[in-house]
DNA sequence: GTCTATAAGAGGATAGAC
DNA sequence: GTCTATCCTCTTATAGAC
């Protein structure tokens, strides 16, 4: 992979439309500010994309995908050991790789608590689409934990799931919130209780 | 008092701007649509307030004084009894009151997480001011359980407080971000997993 | 690919009548 | 107190030259 010292126009527009769009928000930012930081024209910008909403959605996509992809190498790792130790380090992973870049992430929080109006049902309908595809990694090694006895019969794996992502979630939350960094212990610690709660 | 069946001019602005801050946010908001709903002319709501910025912190103020009241109120409750037990009735007590109108405390969450840029100064001046009235009447109790011996001298009061905030607002945060309720049971076993850790 | 120029509309705010 | 009329600015987006 080669290091690319200058982004084209492009990648310049997106990194710095990802910062406004983060820090100011959909509505709050404009297009003319965007090119300003980027050194081009306004109108400049329509030819690398259809309108507003169109640049919105490219980095929002890239962020999902992004995620997603990091995720299905976590659970594909380890094929042979324990399904309960895979779905800890998807965990632990998963906490690591979101205090690393955790701005993303916030992005992303702030587009599903606050939706701005004019892009609320895209908004929707990708959440909804790239939250299933989540359930779907995260729910086969669920599944591969209840046929190997590994989690008690108490719960159905749609109610593990939803305790999994809901701690991971908010442990998430409290990154953004309180910049808080967790240690390799910490996080071991956290992922058994989570562990436990999923068995109870 | 009087059950005020219909709303003055100046209450129904309130109220109707309140729901569009909240759920469009302070830049997508305008107050052409807000005096649509209201059935007024826009020029009329600067009858009322001086300017939109105006009419965002009146609002703003109200939901911050109205917790600061409910907190102190708890707080100053059963003065004669241990201080390790009012500072619990306090987090159960704002527990419930925020449950009760989660959506004043989404708003107040909303402005703190992401501050519009035209507002900003004003918020964080504000945020400081209402965070350090809310850290006196908590650190009140904590001083008075550190006399008492019921908290151990491990932390310092300012670190007691910390971790005692951080609990409070991310229970906040679950029950804003997954409608969460809680139990009195699952309150009080809540109250007891942050009273164990302040003593860690 | 990037520019200049401009259309078309939305938004905050004010003046002054009633 | 509430209205009509209006000002001025900012915004997205397009047309067409280079």
């Amino acid at each position: 992979m080669v290091l690319k010292i200058n982004k084209n126009t492009e990648e310049r527009i997106q990194s710095i439309a990802f910062k406004d769009f983060l820090e100011k928000g959909y509505e709050e930012s404009n297009v003319r500010d965007i090119c300003k930081k980027v050194d081009i024209k306004a109108s400049s910008l329509y030819y690398y994309y259809t309108s507003k909403i169109d640049l919105f959605f490219h980095i929002y996509d890239n962020i999902c995908k992004e995620n997603l992809r990091y995720r299905n190498d976590l659970a594909n790792a380890n094929n042979y050991s324990s399904p309960m130790l895979r779905l800890g380090d998807m965990y632990k992973g998963m906490i690591r790789y979101y205090s690393n870049d955790i701005v993303k992430q916030k992005f992303l929080l702030r587009y599903q608590l606050f939706p701005p109006e004019e892009i609320s049902y895209l908004l929707h309908e990708k959440y909804r689409f790239y939250s299933n595809e989540e359930n779907n990694i995260i729910l086969h090694l669920i599944n591969l934990c209840m046929k190997s006895d590994l989690l008690n019969g108490n719960m159905k794996p749609l109610e593990s799931l939803q305790i999994y992502k809901k701690n991971e979630k908010m442990q998430m939350i409290e990154m953004i919130t309180y910049g808080t960094k967790m240690s390799n212990a910490e996080l071991d610690l956290s992922w058994i209780k989570i562990w436990n709660s999923m068995n109870s």
